[in-house]
DNA sequence: CCACGGATTGGCT
DNA sequence: GCCAATCCGTGGA
């Protein structure tokens, strides 16, 4: 069974707009790395908001450094970050030059090129069902599935190697929010979008 | 130069 | 549920 993949590529103008509205619409949304051989795709089902101006866990926040620049630039860049000492986690930046607003994409459902994504992550079959649903629930693990590192950081996701395609938007009852994940500093701001239910979120 | 902490993950208790 | 791994980016001396 394969999946066929809408073909309208989101330009410019959808990820220009203000954090806020870029980040609950790009849920539904597919996120496609493409390279000589593969076509690897997943819907976006998870993502956090971070916000340069008054966000402490921003990497933007306060300043502009070598790493976080991209994220001051307009909207339609990908930005690639390590942390832990072990894991890339991509963003894609948004709103007007100099505001450092970018959306963390925090989980994705596979859906082209799983074979693939799963040896990137494995390096070997799926054992159960289980895996399965492991594969890109988190936002570790989806630059591991996808072979994402630090050179794709400032990529220009309207060109052809990394993009994202427009889908049927999510409806709003379907769209969960809460407190994000992992950061300690400007915890309680509501910025985590997620849609509700699906099997592959990073939490319940 | 050196010290410190992190937008996570997976393995172990 | 708890916690170590692991190394880069950043800032201060």
């Amino acid at each position: 069974m394969k999946y066929k993949l809408p073909k309208k590529k989101l330009g410019k103008s959808f990820y220009k707009r203000e954090l806020l509205e870029v980040a609950p619409d790009l849920l539904g949304k597919i996120f496609v790395k493409t390279d000589k051989k593969n076509v690897l795709a997943g819907r976006i089902v998870e993502v956090e908001a971070y916000h340069g101006d008054f966000d402490e866990a921003a990497h933007s926040f306060g300043r502009k450094t070598k790493r976080t620049e991209i994220m001051f630039e307009a909207g339609g860049y990908l930005y690639v970050y390590f942390t832990y000492g072990a894991h890339y986690c991509c963003n894609v930046v948004t709103g007007k030059k100099g505001q450092g607003t970018a959306v963390l994409i925090r989980a994705v459902e596979p859906l082209t090129g799983i074979d693939i994504m799963i040896k990137n992550r494995f390096g070997r079959k799926l054992k159960s069902e289980k895996e399965k649903i492991n594969l890109t629930s988190g936002p570790g693990k989806i630059c591991k599935a996808f072979g994402i590192e630090k050179q794709h950081s400032g990529i220009d996701l309207t060109k052809n190697e990394i993009f994202i395609l427009d889908s049927q938007k999510v409806q709003n009852k379907e769209v969960g929010t809460s407190k994000r994940i992992g950061i300690s500093k400007s915890v309680d701001l509501p910025w985590r979008f997620f849609i509700k239910n699906n099997p592959y979120l990073s939490r319940k």
